[in-house]
DNA sequence: GATGTTATTGAGTAATCAGTCACATGAGGA
DNA sequence: TCCTCATGTGACTGATTACTCAATAACATC
């Protein structure tokens, strides 16, 4: 009965590498809405189209699935934000920096550390509007009740800042602000709160900038 | 069989008032960890003290429970926040003020709109403390892709800014600046990144402040 | 002490859960 | 052709889930 073939799954015989990567596409999907123990293996199954024991072929259990799942999420992220720093004197940024318009006091924000950062900080806004991003995130931090995941999310955390650090030259104090902005952008994004996905219109209201 | 009389709960026969905000708390600390899927009405039940099924004579359902712990949540804050605004210029507040070293450049700090912004934001890293503080929060954004949720954090976060900003006298960038500076101190407990509980490590180790 | 209300529970139900196991299917090498 | 090994699934299990319902114990009021 039911002849399956469902979703994304281009059904039949895959490498278990690809497989993997389907899987845990459709694994960050269903986390970042229900959650570590909200979410069924099932449905992750269900939307990666295979059956719902083969994923305990490919993962000993769900919190594997899951700890993979964040890590692949901070593997993008530092993947855009590397590409970001090798295009970083594109003069379409330059155009969108002054767009944003992100220099209230005497920054040197057209040139230099903060101008990559700022490039850094657009191009994570532009991540934040697919909307499962911001929500992973939200699922993640809250997993880390859970000594695993916090261990994990500790890690890759600060990776992610050392990393920021090396591509920006920036340090310090102005650091901590850019990922404090950026927190506060993933609530907003969790919220809606810019129901349109224009990131410009996400710095004017949520960061209140000019 | 089996003499209950669990946890925390005074066993026999309360008003329905005072019934609730004993589920209430409970509610937070399971939802805290567990999320809005997550949770089990049983284990919410057991750690207030009385029978699963009387969860729903006092909540239609679970989902109306968890939108009434999140209203409690922000209600809590907000009371917080309006007591540390009353006592604004106890010389604790002030000498608390010096010893995080909150102001690199030339802000007023110690005086005015911004000293009593600063006052909250110590409030609220002390309001951190408490574990179920931070992963609840995050619990709350995470359930925002329900419609229900989304209002409620939605209305409570926007009835949050303009407290703050009529309790301060603080607005637009400078008042986003302190949230976004809130939002990372709550990821950053989430991850215990501070193992011990003392503000003033936090606001070094986390904002980068000096 | 009868009557009505409010707090509270035991016993259930149909559904869903993570995880197991035996088995099927296909591709590639000999 | 047969063998091997990796990919994949159907059928199952014991536990847990949200939620219901009928019943009862404690209170208040007259």
């Amino acid at each position: 009965m039911k002849t399956a073939i469902k979703a994304s799954g281009a059904s039949h015989r895959m490498s278990a590498e690809d497989r993997r990567e389907q899987v845990l596409k459709a694994a960050m999907a269903e986390f970042a809405i229900h959650g570590l123990d909200g979410t069924s293996t099932e449905a992750i199954a269900e939307r990666a189209g295979i059956s719902q024991p083969y994923i305990f072929r490919l993962w000993p259990n769900k919190k594997d699935l899951f700890l993979a799942t964040v890590d692949a999420c901070f593997d993008r992220f530092e993947a855009v934000l590397k590409k970001t720093a090798e295009g970083r004197s594109d003069a379409e940024i330059g155009a969108q920096l002054q767009a944003v318009g992100h220099d209230p006091s005497g920054h040197p924000h057209l040139t230099g550390p903060g101008a990559r950062l700022h490039a850094m900080g657009h191009a994570y806004m532009r991540l934040l509007a697919k909307p499962e991003a911001p929500l992973m995130q939200m699922q993640a931090y809250a997993a880390c009740w859970d000594d695993d995941v916090r261990r994990l999310v500790r890690d890759r955390w600060n990776r992610l800042r050392t990393l920021v650090s090396e591509l920006s030259g920036v340090e310090g104090r102005e650091l901590s602000e850019f990922f404090a902005r950026g927190m506060l952008l993933n609530v907003a994004a969790c919220m809606h709160l810019p129901a349109t996905g224009d990131p410009a219109r996400w710095a004017h209201e949520v960061l209140g900038f000019a």
